[in-house]
DNA sequence: TATAATTTTTAGGTCACCCTAAATATTAAT
DNA sequence: ATTAATATTTAGGGTGACCTAAAAATTATA
C-alpha cells in the first residue's frame, strides 16, 4: 500500500496517541497533536480508511490496521535512526535533531535505511533514549521509571526523556544532565513535590516535579 | 524566498538545460526533462515568475534570476553531497544513488548540509565526477574532454560521466571502468567511430562512439 | 430524562500541482 | 508572402491536503 508523507504522519500520530492511551484514538487528539483542524482529520481518516491502513468507525475513534501499524513503526524506525545519525555522526546535539528527522524519515528506501542502520552499528535507542524498532517493527522493552518515583537515597541512571521539545532538553544541558547521567535523590519537598538531586558526583540541583516526571531512569 | 520541493526541481531543470544550451530555456525542453506536460510547465513558470526566481517572457523562454540561480545551485550541492554520502559511507554504488539523492536534496537545513559536507571531508566531486558547488554556489572547473576526442596512443584518466542513468553505469561496471580508471586508445574504427580501448593495464574493449562521448577524461 | 456542552462530521471553498483539448503565437517551408 | 508545422499558452477540470462555519451525534450535567 502506497501512502504519502502526510498520511504517514497521521499514522504515526495515531500510533503515538494509542501507545499512551491504549484505546481507540479520537479525532480531536489527532488534530491537537498535528496542529490541524478536526475537520481536516476527519477528511484524512476517510482516505486512510479507504486504503485500509486504519479501522475507522464514525464518531467511535480509530485504530491502526496491521498494515497501518507496520507503516507507523517503520516511520518511527527511520525517524530514530536518522536522529542517531545526526547526533553520532554529524555532531548535532539532542535538542536539534527532531525537526530534521521529521523530514528525513519520509525518504522511502529500505536499502537506505538498512545500510544506515548498519553504518550506525545497529543502535537500539535514539538520542532521547527511545527504542528503535527493528525491521519487523518490534520495540525493545526496558524497565524504567520516572525519577519522581525514586525515594530519597535511591539512585538512577538516566535512560530516556519523555518530552522531546528543545527548551526542556536545553535546560537539561544546562544542568549537565544527559543519557547515562547518575541521579541520586537527596530529598523531596512535600509541598510542591520537587526534589533535590545530586547529578553524577558533582553538583546538587532542585528539580521540579514536572522535570522529574519527564526523566526516565533505571534504578541501580 | 520560500520555494516548494517541486519548484526547486523546476529551477534545477532550468539550470541544467541552460548549462547545456547557454540560452533562454524553452517550455518543451523543461516538460521533456521533467516528464510533465508543457501546460503544467507554463503553469509553474507563472508561479516561479511571481516569486521572482525566474525571468519569464511569454513565448520567449525563461532564465534564472540571481535568487533562482542560488536556489538551483544549492539544490545541486545538496544532491551531490548526499550522493557522496551514499557511496562513501553507506557503500552504495554509483548507479543506485541518484533517485535517493533526488529525495534527500529537498531537506532544508543549512546546518545539516554544512555538517554533512564537513563529515564527508568537503568533497569537490560527486560519485559521477560532477563538481559540487560550494556554499556560495561556485563550481570547480576542470579541464576535461570526452574520450572520443583522444587519438590512438593517447591516454586519459576517467574523471566523469555525462549520462547518469543506471544501465549505462552498470555497463561501465561490467567493463571495470570507474572514476580514476586509465583508458588508452588503441585504435579507432572510421566506419562507426567506435574505439578499441585498453582499460587500466588489463583487458581491451571495443567501445561505441556513444559510450566514448559519455566518458569524460583528463589527458595524461 | 431533558438539556447543555463537547465532539465529530458535513458543506463548501482555497491552493498547489497536475492533466487533456483547444486556441493562439512563433518559426519554417514553399 | 502565404501556408504549414511547431511551440506555447489558455480553458476547463481533477486530486490531495488544508480551512471555517454549520449541522449532527455523542456525552455530561442538572
Ligand atoms: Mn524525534
Ligand atoms: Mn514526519
Ligand atoms: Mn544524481
Ligand atoms: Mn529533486
Amino acid at each position: 500500500m502506497n501512502v504519502t508523507a502526510t498520511e504517514e504522519n497521521y499514522l504515526k500520530a495515531i500510533f503515538k496517541i494509542n501507545e499512551r492511551t491504549n484505546k481507540a484514538v479520537n479525532t480531536n487528539s489527532i488534530a491537537a497533536l498535528m496542529n490541524t483542524s478536526p475537520a481536516s482529520v476527519t477528511d484524512m481518516l476517510k482516505r486512510l480508511s479507504e486504503k485500509k491502513v486504519i479501522n475507522y468507525i464514525k464518531y467511535k475513534g480509530v485504530t491502526l490496521s496491521p498494515e497501518g501499524n507496520k507503516i507507523a513503526t517503520n516511520l518511527i524506525r527511520r525517524h530514530r535512526l536518522w536522529e542517531v545519525f545526526l547526533v553520532n555522526k554529524l555532531n548535532f546535539s539532542w535538542e536539534n535533531v527532531h525537526d530534521i528527522a521529521e523530514e528525513l524519515e519520509h525518504i522511502k528506501s529500505d536499502r537506505l535505511i538498512n545500510s544506515l542502520d548498519n553504518f550506525l552499528g545497529n543502535p537500539r535507542f535514539d538520542p532521547h533514549g527511545d527504542p528503535i524498532p527493528n525491521a519487523e517493527g518490534k520495540f525493545m522493552l526496558r524497565n524504567q521509571i520516572s525519577l519522581d518515583q525514586l525515594r530519597p537515597g535511591q539512585i538512577g541512571t538516566l535512560v530516556g526523556v519523555k518530552e522531546h521539545d528543545s527548551p526542556f532538553l536545553t535546560y537539561l544541558n544546562s544542568l549537565n544532565i544527559e543519557l547515562g547521567t547518575q541521579l541520586k535523590v537527596i530529598s523531596k519537598i512535600d509541598f510542591d513535590h520537587s526534589m533535590k538531586v545530586k547529578i553524577d558526583t558533582n553538583n546538587e540541583s532542585q528539580l521540579s516535579q514536572k522535570i522529574c516526571k519527564n526523566l526516565l531512569v533505571k534504578r541501580i
